[in-house]
DNA sequence: AACCCTCTCAACCGCATAAGC
DNA sequence: AGCTTATGCGGTTGAGAGGGT
């Protein structure tokens, strides 16, 4: 016999997440920390299943998130990394610290194909697009049948250049055509060419250059991750983010000598306290800690979760909005 | 002001793999 | 060893926001 099925799924709740559904995760994972996720929506009092549960923790209620549009470097990072990995957005995440694979999945998929597109890169193969075909010129052409190749720019009758802003030319000027070893057709066999890539010295690939494994967490080292966070100005304190995907579970809480938290021993927490400063504030930091400190028996608990609450007033993309 | 269209992104779905029994 | 469930991942959807007419 196996295990017991996650949740039954007569009566849970589905779509969007409530201020109070929020406020009881939020809750519930500062007090006892990411555990089994089959049993936080019971033990959390949500009417949720558990996948849903770690998806709202991981997307959107997690404390070292960062929020607002990928900057330019975050965004030169994701195309290369595409390059090398295709969409296998979790990986692409791991090196974009406080970034999820949803949110960088939704930024490709929105902004960032448009702009190759625009700039005549093929978001696909991070190939040049193919030279304006019309009907009469080459019938036998086929039209690439992946859904991603849309109709090449001439179709507008508007050259690259004309459509193409500034920053556009920046990225076109820095982002490397790199032979993608993506094929939809044959993602199975993708490890095996990234394998095959890593091996072949013409093809840059940051990850390769950089020496280490994509198959490997973590990805990125605290130095790097300051490097990669410019408003990560702690120098000797404290590394800024401990967690870089997720879908990695892996914690780099053994760079962190200095941390501040570390004789607390914290419960299983994946994440740095030190990066709450995303867009958590002081009081509600310490109202956080004073929860997972004193858990649901302090005196102090319902001024914390009220703490909490005022988040929502606060950081309104928290999903915390009172309503 | 009202309608329509496009864009964005949170959330869901289904599949693959890992892991428990 | 094989079955079953948990977890993670990538693709897709749809509600809401914003802009244009």
């Amino acid at each position: 016999m196996g295990r017991q099925p996650c949740c039954d799924k007569v009566g849970l709740k589905k779509g969007p997440w409530t201020a109070e559904e929020d406020k009881k995760l939020i809750s519930f994972i500062l007090t006892n920390g990411q555990c089994c996720w089959r049993a936080v929506p019971k033990l959390a009092g949500l009417l949720r299943c558990g996948k849903s549960c770690r998806l709202r923790w991981t997307n959107y209620l997690r404390p070292d998130l960062k929020r607002g549009l990928l900057s330019e470097s975050e965004e030169k990072m994701v195309i290369d990394l595409h390059a090398q990995l295709g969409n296998r957005w979790s990986k692409i995440a791991s090196h974009l610290p406080g970034r999820t694979d949803n949110e960088i999945k939704n930024h490709w998929n929105t902004h960032i194909k448009k702009k190759l597109r625009k700039m005549g890169i093929d978001p696909l193969t991070h190939k040049p697009l193919p030279p304006p075909v019309t009907d009469h010129q080459s019938p036998q052409q086929p039209q690439p049948k992946d859904p991603d190749h849309h109709q090449p720019l001439q179709s507008s009758g508007i050259s690259d250049n004309d459509c193409m802003g500034e920053e556009d030319k920046r990225l076109m000027e820095t982002t490397p055509l790199i032979q993608s070893p993506v094929n939809t057709e044959a993602n199975k066999e993708e490890d095996h060419v990234v394998r095959n890539n890593r091996e072949n010295p013409l093809i840059p690939t940051m990850e390769f250059n950089n020496g280490f494994s994509t198959d490997e967490v973590p990805l990125i080292e605290p130095h790097e991750i300051n490097l990669l966070d410019p408003s990560a100005t702690s120098s000797s304190s404290s590394p800024t983010i401990a967690t870089s995907s997720s879908s990695s579970s892996s914690s780099s809480s053994s760079s962190s000598s200095n941390h501040t938290l570390e004789y607390l021993e914290l419960p299983n927490f994946d994440w740095d306290f030190t990066s709450l400063d995303y867009f958590w504030d002081d009081e509600l930091m310490t109202s956080a800690l004073d929860l997972l400190i004193h858990g649901g028996d302090s005196d102090r608990h319902n001024d914390n979760i009220a703490t909490v609450e005022a988040a929502a007033v606060q950081y309104p993309r928290m999903g915390l909005e009172l309503s």
